[in-house]
DNA sequence: AAGCGAACTATACACTTGTAGAATGAGCGA
DNA sequence: TCGCTCATTCTACAAGTGTATAGTTCGCTT
């Protein structure tokens, strides 16, 4: 299980060194998720040996902490503001969760390591420390935070389908027919400020 | 880890054990996902030795095929129908997501052995033969298959986001708040017969 | 060049995993 | 009551887990 080839050799350099074994930590969560991946596979492919996880690091769980809030904290879970929020968010999430896309993220991240409880419990607590607080800023009006969790709910359900599942409709659609559904869904989780939310 | 207690002693009885093992399967996948649950832990909630699995099943992951069948096939991933589904739906959703209720289900079981790809590649054929087929012909229309998966992504976010991680807003919601949102987000996805879909 | 602290590795332990093969024992037809 | 069949268990194995302890080697400082 390596999935990337040790970087060329460094010479003994602490920071670097525990850098190295976050982003190997990142990419490897994100792959195979909390319990899919060992924390030799984690060393390995940092160039190291396990044991420098524990001594940089403590245990594999504090790791995994750090992992999160790396993954979640300047990813742009949203982006556009205002009345492009919904579209533009729309298209994000449809380009990065196309089958060929490469790029990764939190979401990946939060759906493989879901199963695991206390990963569960470090993942809802970075998310309200970034994710989830910097949405909430952007959904004004009552019951905002509710709605921008549901706004993450959606994002991942794509992903989880789309990608980690990969449902054949959703896999094989096409961007531009795919992108319209899925900003009608973000649009009526932020209606234009002016209006209220809607009611059942 | 023996959620719940060996039922009684049977006289032996091929069938029931068999069956036995099954329920034991379903739930112990649901609550801790395919990689969190050892065949020991299986068949002890069922009463019996593990082995008893490989001779019933074959292995481990033809016993989880099998739950995943079973979890997936009756259950009422969609309630209600024509004008009603959205609502009906999203109610359902809600409460059975809430943070007391006990009624577990394929969406859980999906969410939490999604990290692992064998696991994700079994749930996604299950996906294709039961509730995916079953909300395509409810929902008409062109792009229906997409539609029915982008419903089924909601519902799975909804899960992951309000009962796995335990997001606070969404966990605390009330139904009769909640509710609504959700149904708003079900009918953006199925507008009524006569309607087009919407476009960005 | 010597010494010392820090970066890093080797080894090992206690445990769990899925599964194979042989042994056991219950229940039923005779 | 015998004896056979098959449901069920016992024992075992090879692999993999996270992590603790002890050892090794690098590189900066004097």
């Amino acid at each position: 299980m390596s999935d990337r080839p040790a970087p060329d050799r460094r010479r003994r350099d602490a920071a670097a060194t525990r850098q190295a074994i976050l982003d190997a930590a990142v990419a490897a969560f994100t792959r195979h998720g909390y319990d899919g991946v060992g924390v030799r596979d984690i060393a390995g492919n940092a160039g190291v040996t396990a044991m420098l996880i524990n001594r940089y690091f403590g245990s594999k769980e504090q790791l995994f902490a750090e992992a999160v809030d790396v993954s979640f904290a300047p990813r742009t879970v949203i982006t556009g503001t205002g009345r492009e929020l919904a579209a533009s968010t729309a298209r994000t999430l449809v380009s990065r969760t196309a089958p060929d896309a490469e790029e990764l993220g939190p979401f990946l991240l939060m759906l493989r390591s879901a199963a695991n409880p206390r990963a569960a419990e470090i993942m809802r607590e970075a998310i309200g420390r970034h994710a989830g607080r910097h949405l909430t800023e952007e959904l004004s009006g009552p019951g905002a935070e509710v709605r921008a969790e549901l706004m993450l709910a959606v994002q991942a359900g794509v992903w989880l389908m789309r990608h980690v599942i990969g449902t054949p409709a959703l896999a094989e659609a096409h961007s531009e027919d795919l992108a319209p559904l899925v900003t009608t869904l973000f649009r009526s989780l932020n209606p234009t400020p002016a209006d209220t939310v809607p009611q059942a």
